[in-house]
DNA sequence: CAATTATACAACACAGTGTAAATTTAATCT
DNA sequence: AGATTAAATTTACACTGTGTTGTATAATTG
């Protein structure tokens, strides 16, 4: 416990991270995954080479490690924004809206890592992630009516929800977010109440 | 064009670009993309390493021709239904249903190209190629009434109509198809219709 | 049959990987 | 501030994978 607490204080640690990661997505601009190399990344992150095995054991596994910090920060922002809000359609409306002016602010960051086709983990993870609090919302508005959950069934319409949204995102991003957070977040919520009219 | 017309006939090159077909679908099965190498991969195919270069420039040249090849196979599916119905919803949701018939038939080449992950360019091609086809039906029915383009923006509807029905066929995938082609169909067809009602 | 072409095989220079050892540099703690 | 701790660097090594070349063999086509 201590010593993880240091990883994470260490300031050569945080550098040298960082420099990394800005690294990492310079050069995924510019070049494919499969040509970013050890090598590469060390001398664009101005670090040894070696170093970069101090903190990862490859370049998957930094993969990994950056997709846990990406659904850490998100998770964040939804624990968040559930404790000030009361009611149910606002919260996800809300939730969806500061969801979106992250992704803005690090536009570069998920532009490149999500949106820019070339590294799957991010959206797998996005999408695990988002069908978590989608089947909560769903099973929320399945006790209100139980007229939907008989003509579509339920899991096909989770998967339906989310990949929607996921890929709205990710190509909003593509096309270098033609809309502001909130005009999408809207959007979002009008193309969500055609269910709602289905089922009442 | 005649010498691309031997490319496939020739049964020595059909049959060694078989194998190497075969041998990555194999190997993508047991290990990420990142590891499959050339070496690897014509050693499983059972072909000389020298010999894949003389059908690939490297791997991700390879990707690309596969991708080629899958959404050859998807548009002969679509032109081929496009000309035997008459109604423009019955087209849609029979399209539908001979596209996951097919999926489904492969569905050993598609769960581990397209769902299982780790190769975005299949993703990314069926996603333009269906995009087209949704762009130009959501045209048509916004000829009939123009209330819905009003509320939501026709981009972003395309956008989110697009990655839902990807998603879900991927989902499908994962799930080990727990239901039938045609019943997916229908509940698409059914998720669809929400739409309708809204403009209506 | 003869010409063409795909594939096999061997060998090469080169780039990238992952690890280990010793050393330097920078942060932390009293 | 000085001692301590840990990160980063440097150098070196064995290993795997890449992409190319030259030659030989076998299948296809006209």
């Amino acid at each position: 416990m201590m010593e993880k607490k240091k990883l994470h204080t260490d300031p050569r640690i945080l550098r040298t991270r960082q420099l990394i990661k800005n690294a990492f997505v310079e050069l995924l601009e510019e070049m494919d995954l499969q040509k970013i190399t050890v090598n590469r990344l060390a001398e664009r992150a101005t670090i040894n080479r070696v170093t970069f095995y101090l903190h990862y054991r490859d370049i998957p596994d930094m993969l990994e490690k950056m997709a846990d910090d990406m659904i850490e920060d998100i998770s964040t922002i939804f624990s968040n924004t559930t404790t000030d809000q009361t009611s149910s359609d606002e919260i996800s409306w809300k939730i969806v809206e500061n969801l979106l002016v992250h992704i803005a602010e690090h536009s570069n960051f998920y532009k490149n890592l999500l949106a820019s086709k070339k590294v799957p983990i991010f959206r797998e993870r996005l999408t695990m992630f988002l069908r978590e609090r989608i089947v909560t919302k769903i099973e929320e508005n399945g006790r209100s009516s139980h007229i939907q959950t008989e003509i579509v069934k339920e899991d096909i319409l989770i998967w339906y929800e989310t990949s929607a949204l996921i890929g709205t995102i990710v190509s909003w991003l593509q096309n270098d977010m033609p809309y502001s957070p909130t005009f999408l977040a809207k959007q979002f919520s009008l193309l969500h109440q055609r269910r709602i009219n289905v089922e009442s």
